[in-house]
DNA sequence: GTAATGGACA
C-alpha cells in the first residue's frame, strides 16, 4: 500500500475511534515520514490518550523524523492541563524554538494553553510570557487559554484585569469563563464591567453568557438584578431556570418556588436539590414532603447532593425522624451528609445524639472539619452541655489538628455566655490566638443581656462599634441591658446615639405553614387579622404553661 | 496524505 494511503487509513480509523486499529495498521507500515507519525499521534491525542500520544512522539524523535508545526500542535494538546506531564509542554517548547516558532502562530497559543492549564506559579507566568510575546498574532483562542488558567488556578482576579484590557478579543466561551470568574470570588465590580463589555459586544444573546450572567449576579447577592436578567431573557434553557432557582433558593426562598410553578420545562435532579433547601429555608414540611415524593417518583432518590438536601430540609423542618431515615438510606455518606445530620440533631435539641453520631463519622474515617465543629457545639451550647462542648473545641486541634476559627470562637464563646460563665467567655476572647470580630462580641453582648451584666455587657457593646459604628442590633441590645437594670440616663444615651447612626434594623419576618399555607409575620404586626387570632391562643397557651409550672415552660423554651 | 488551538452556564 502505497504510504499516502496508509496514512488516510490510519486517519479514519482514529476518526471512527477505532484507534488500535489504526496503531496496527501504523505498525505494519514499513517507512514512516513525519505526515505518517503526525496522524498516529494526533488520532491518540484528540481521543484523550495523552500518554500514548507521548510516546509515539518520543519513538518519532528517536527515529530522527523532524516535527512540524502540524505535530507541535498536535503533541501540545496531549500535554493539556498536566494530563502528560507539564515538564513535556516546556521540551516541546524548544524544539518549536529551534524550529522557529515565530512563523507557528497555532503552536504559540497551543503553548499558551498548555502552560496556563497546567497552572501554579511558573505555568502561568510562562504562559502569560508567550501570551505578551504574541502581541497582535494574539487570537480569541489566547485570550481564553489566558483567563481560563488563571480562573483555574485560582488568580481570577488577574484573570479579569487581563480581560478588561481594551485590546482583549471576546469570544462567547471567553465571556463566559470571565463572568463565571467573577462569580467564584463574588466580585460584582467585575462582573459588571464584563457584563457591559458583553452588551457592547452584543455577546448577551449568547445563551450560555446570559446563563453566566445570571449565575454571577446570584452569587454576588444580587437576586433582584439577576431576576431582572432572567425575565428579560428572550430564551432560556434549563440551565437558566435552575440557575435562578438554585440562586433564589438561597436569598429568596419563596421566589424560588414561585419559580417552579412558573417553569416551563420538566425540573431535573438539580432543581429538586434547590427546591428542598428552599423548602428548608421556609420550614415549610408539607411542602417539602410533596417535593421528596416528585423526587422518589423521579428515581432521583440515590443521588447524594438530592440525599444531603432532604436531611437538611427534615431537620430545618423539626422531623428529625425522617431526616434520620433519608440519612440512614444514604450509601456512601460524604461530609455534608454528616454535617447535615449532625447540625440536625444540634438544632432539635439533641445535642447527645449529635455528639453519637459525631463519633460514629470519626470512626468510619471522615476527617472531621470546621462546619461539623461548628454543629457540634452550639448543639452542645443549646443543651446546655458546657463541658462537653468545651472538650469538643480542646480536641479540634489536640486530636484533629483543626485550627478553630473566628466562627468557633464565637460559637464558644456563646457555650459559655449562654451557660452564665460569663467570665470565662470574656477570658476566652481576651486570649484568643485570633483578632476577635464583631459575631464573637456579639455572642459575650447577647449573654450579658440574658444574665443581666452590665458591665462585660458594655464592654462588648463598646468593642463591637469600634469595629462596626453601625451595628444597629448593638447599641438595641446595651438599651435592653441598661432598662433590664433600670439604668434609664444611659439607656436614654443609647438610644440616641442609636438615632445618630440614622439606620434602622431592618424588621425580621417570620413564617409559617398552616394547612398548607403559608403566613409571614412580624413582631408587634397587627395588620393581619390571624395575627390577633395568634395572639389569642398565644395567650392561652401561655395561661396552661403557667398552670403547669416552671419545668415545663423550660422545656417549651429549649425547643422554641 | 498530517494539526486547527479556547469548552463555559445549575
Amino acid at each position: 500500500m502505497p504510504l499516502k494511503h496508509a496514512t488516510t487509513l490510519v486517519k479514519s480509523l482514529c476518526a471512527r475511534g477505532a484507534v488500535r486499529h489504526a496503531r496496527a495498521v501504523f505498525d505494519e507500515m514499513p517507512d514512516r515520514d513525519v505526515v505518517a507519525w503526525t496522524a498516529m499521534l494526533s488520532g491518540y491525542a484528540s481521543g484523550g490518550c495523552h500518554r500514548e500520544a507521548l510516546d509515539v512522539f518520543r519513538r518519532m524523535l528517536a527515529a530522527a523524523v523532524v516535527p512540524n508545526e502540524f505535530t507541535l500542535s498536535s503533541v501540545l494538546t496531549a500535554c493539556r492541563g498536566g494530563g502528560g506531564g507539564g515538564g513535556d509542554a516546556a521540551s516541546i517548547h524548544a524544539i518549536a524554538v529551534r524550529r522557529g516558532v515565530d512563523h507557528m502562530p497555532y503552536v504559540v497559543n497551543a503553548l499558551v494553553d498548555a502552560y496556563a492549564s497546567r497552572g501554579g506559579g511558573d505555568g502561568l507566568v510562562d504562559a502569560r510570557r508567550l501570551f505578551e510575546a504574541l502581541g497582535e498574532g494574539r487570537t480569541a483562542a489566547s485570550w481564553t487559554s489566558m483567563i481560563a488558567g488563571y480562573a483555574r488556578w485560582g488568580q481570577e482576579i488577574t484573570g479579569l484585569q487581563l480581560f478588561l484590557q481594551d485590546d482583549a478579543e471576546l469570544s462567547p466561551f471567553a465571556c463566559s469563563i470571565a463572568i463565571h470568574a467573577c462569580a467564584s470570588v463574588g466580585n460584582l465590580y467585575f462582573g459588571q464591567q464584563i457584563h457591559l463589555l458583553s452588551i457592547r459586544k452584543a455577546l448577551g444573546a449568547n445563551l450560555a453568557v446570559a446563563n453566566s450572567l445570571v449565575d454571577m449576579y446570584c452569587m454576588c447577592e444580587s437576586i433582584l438584578e439577576a431576576r431582572r436578567l432572567f425575565d428579560e431573557m428572550p430564551e432560556r434553557n434549563l440551565v437558566t431556570w435552575n440557575t435562578i432557582i438554585a440562586g433564589s433558593s438561597r436569598h429568596d426562598p419563596l421566589m424560588a418556588m414561585q419559580l417552579l410553578v412558573d417553569m416551563d420545562l420538566e425540573p431535573n435532579c438539580l432543581t429538586l436539590t434547590s427546591i428542598t433547601s428552599a423548602c428548608a429555608g421556609l420550614a415549610a414540611l408539607k411542602c417539602g414532603q410533596q417535593v421528596h415524593g416528585a423526587i422518589l417518583r423521579r428515581n432521583y432518590g440515590d443521588d447524594l447532593k438530592v440525599s444531603n438536601a432532604l436531611v437538611d430540609m427534615y431537620s430545618k423542618c423539626g422531623s428529625i425522624f425522617n431526616a434520620k431515615k433519608v440519612f440512614n438510606m444514604i450509601a456512601c455518606k460524604d461530609i455534608l451528609s454528616w454535617t447535615s445530620m449532625i447540625g440536625g440533631y444540634g438544632m432539635n435539641g439533641y445535642a447527645n445524639e449529635a455528639i453519637e453520631l459525631f463519633n460514629s463519622m470519626v470512626h468510619a474515617g471522615v476527617p472531621p472539619d470546621h462546619v461539623v465543629f461548628m454543629g457540634l457545639i452550639s448543639a452542645c451550647s443549646h443543651a446546655g452541655l458546657v463541658d462537653e462542648g468545651w472538650n469538643l473545641f480542646r480536641s479540634m486541634l489536640s486530636e484533629y489538628n483543626i485550627q478553630p476559627n473566628k466562627a468557633i470562637y464565637g460559637c464558644v464563646t456563646n457555650l459559655l455566655a449562654h451557660a452564665g460563665r460569663l467570665s470565662e467567655a470574656f477570658n476566652l476572647i481576651d486570649t484568643m490566638p485570633l483578632t476577635a470580630d464583631e459575631s464573637v462580641w456579639g455572642a459575650l453582648l447577647g449573654a450579658c443581656k440574658m444574665h443581666k451584666n452590665v458591665e462585660l455587657g458594655r464592654l462588648a457593646a463598646r468593642k463591637i462599634i469600634e469595629i462596626n459604628p453601625d451595628a444597629v442590633k448593638t447599641y438595641i441590645l446595651l438599651a435592653n441591658i441598661y432598662a433590664a437594670d433600670s439604668k434609664w440616663g444611659e439607656y436614654a444615651v443609647t438610644r440616641r446615639l442609636l438615632r445618630a447612626t440614622g439606620s434602622s434594623k431592618e424588621v425580621g419576618m417570620s413564617c409559617i405553614e398552616v394547612t398548607h399555607k403559608m403566613y409571614s409575620f412580624s413582631t408587634a404586626d397587627s395588620s393581619s387579622p390571624q395575627v390577633s387570632l395568634a395572639d389569642e391562643v398565644l395567650q392561652i397557651l401561655v395561661q396552661h404553661m403557667d398552670e403547669a409550672g416552671n419545668d415545663f415552660v423550660v422545656n417549651i423554651s429549649r425547643v422554641a
